[in-house]
Order: structure tokens, then C-alpha cells, then sequence
DNA sequence: CAACATTCAATGTATGTACATATATTTGCA
DNA sequence: TGCAAATATATGTACATACATTGAATGTTG
């Protein structure tokens, strides 16, 4: 369905511009809810999700706060709280690290491992997922102009 | 930047599909902090801001809390607070529907209209926008693609 | 018209985000 | 060495989201 549909706009955007933003918006808002109620039976959000995939990409190195707040996709978000949330669910480890104490060293535990298993056909499989709709030529153009917008 | 550079990403994406979902995210996350930050200094959130923009589409029509749930962006999200948060900076009023007294009608003030005038420049001109990297064309095929993301 | 179902809005709870600030540790340099 | 600056993480506050539930008003149907 074309965006003026779903969000029933009933006159034109200003421009193609203007559109592309709320597009934009709009369809990360979509695949948000798509995928976090996919998550949901697991117990995870997705951005603990996206932690532990961080963590897992990185296995055996351990990685700190500041290593996950460089990789997450939400740059500002609180690195720190969500480890707290992870780590009481069992999926992660905190450790002090020993060579710099300011420092806290976090790997993925062997039940945040078991996670990811369970939900890769889900959210790794292009089985199921939305996005087979896009031929692969499309999806790397969407990756083009994604990269250009921000410039 | 490439999103894999933006991430700080050491291995390649499993496909081109996975990346263009973590493309998504991180760009309207992106863009989410852009329009944050340029909304910041006129004390409303982007939410609130989209709410202004549609009871401005709608006037001299008031809109009810359902008409916003359907045209908001964030389709779940919670119009009656957001609402509520307008209305205590005078940028909205609510009156009981006489019509149907389940129903709340919403209409933008002088005040609301008055501040959608002065972000203008920022918000909806292209001018100052990031979205100038983009060719006209470019941002059509953006728009395309997006609508067949969503399926 | 009475009983039940549906609709509309509000709210409770848990989670996440944005920004500023606090605290501890390490680094760098006079 | 000693002390200020920088770094790594945690936390306080305000705001927004997701889902479920509540409560009032209206519709529907026998």
C-alpha cells in the first residue's frame, strides 16, 4: 500500500522529499512492531535482541558499553540498562575488567546463545520475513539510497 | 557513510536484506535525532509536532482521537497522551463531541498554528533539510521501494 | 425496550530513549 | 609526584511506546 494510503492523507506531500522522510519514518515504525512481536514469545525486545547479536559477532573478545554503544543501531540509547535487563534474564555476563577498572567487560551467555538459535529462522531466514518482497537489485538500491540520505 | 562503516561493522551482512532492515532502522533513527534536535528548542517532541501537522491538515475540521491514531505515524501510540501534553501548552483544545460524547474533539489553536509557521523553514523546506543529497528521482525510487518493503 | 456487544478514549505497567549529570578510574602534563 | 582533564559507566528525569484493561456511551438484536 502506498504511504498517503496507510496513514490516509488526503492531500498531496509537498514534495517527493517530504514523503521519502515520512516513509521513512513510517516503515521503520512498521518493522518495529513486525519484529518485536515476533520477539515477544521470547521474552526480548528488540533492542536486547540487537545486543546479543552484537555480542555473539564478537565471541570469545568481550565487549564494554562503549563497544555496544558504538554498534547499536540507536547510537544514544542506554547501552547500560539494557545489559542490566540481559543480565537478569541470564543472557549475558558482566565482568569488572581486570585492566581497566572503569571498565566492564559483558559476553553472551550460553542461554543468550541458545536465544538467538531459536529465533534465527525467524529474524535471520528471508523465509518470513517481510522483505522477500524486494528482489535483491531492490535491496541494494534501498541500501544506496539509505547511506545517500544521511548524507 | 556506509552503513556497515556507520556501525562499526566487522563482518559482512548474511544478505542484502538483512542489511537493508538494519539500513532502515539506524536511518530513521537517525532522522529521529536530526528532528529532535531542531524541534528541541521550540519544546515539542516530533511526536507532538506530527500531531500539529495533521489537526493543521484537517482544519477547520476537529479531529478525534481515533482520526489521529489513524493518520500518526506510530500507529499505537498513545494519541490521548500525547494530546494532553498539547493541550497544556495551549497548542491544542478539546471539547466534548456533542454529537457523540464518547468522542473528543481536537482542534489546533492560534498558538499551535503560530508555532507550525515558525518551524517551517526548518521542517519543510528542503532547504536545510538533509534530504538534498537526493535527487528528485532518487527520492521517488526511495518511496517506491519503501511502499514494497512494507509489502 | 432490555441485554449484550461494540466503540471511543483514558490509564496502568513495563520498556525504551534523550539529555544532563554524577562517580570512579585513568591519563597526561606541569 | 600531584592535580586537572579525559574516559567509562551509571543514574535521574521527562518523555514516548506497546500492550492490556477499564469505563462510559452508543449500537444491535431478540
Amino acid at each position: 500500500m502506498s504511504i498517503e494510503e496507510e496513514i490516509k492523507q488526503s492531500r498531496p506531500f509537498k514534495s517527493e522529499f517530504q514523503k521519502a522522510v515520512v516513509n521513512l519514518t513510517y516503515t521503520a515504525s512498521w518493522w518495529n512492531q513486525v519484529a518485536g512481536r515476533m520477539l515477544r514469545p521470547f521474552g526480548i525486545s528488540q533492542e536486547q535482541y540487537n545486543i546479543l547479536r552484537i555480542l555473539r559477532g564478537m565471541q570469545p573478545k568481550p565487549a564494554t558499553i562503549k563497544t555496544l554503544t558504538e554498534r547499536m543501531l540507536d547510537k544514544n540509547s542506554n547501552a547500560s540498562r539494557l545489559v542490566e535487563k540481559l543480565k537478569q534474564k541470564n543472557l549475558v555476563e558482566r565482568l569488572e575488567c581486570p585492566m581497566d577498572r572503569r571498565r566492564v567487560d559483558i559476553t553472551i551467555t550460553e542461554s543468550g546463545l541458545r536465544l538467538l538459535d531459536e529465533t534465527a529462522p525467524m529474524m535471520e531466514g528471508n523465509e518470513g520475513m517481510p522483505f522477500t518482497t524486494l528482489s535483491l537489485e531492490e535491496a541494494q538500491t534501498l541500501n544506496f539510497l539509505l547511506d545517500k540520505m544521511r548524507g
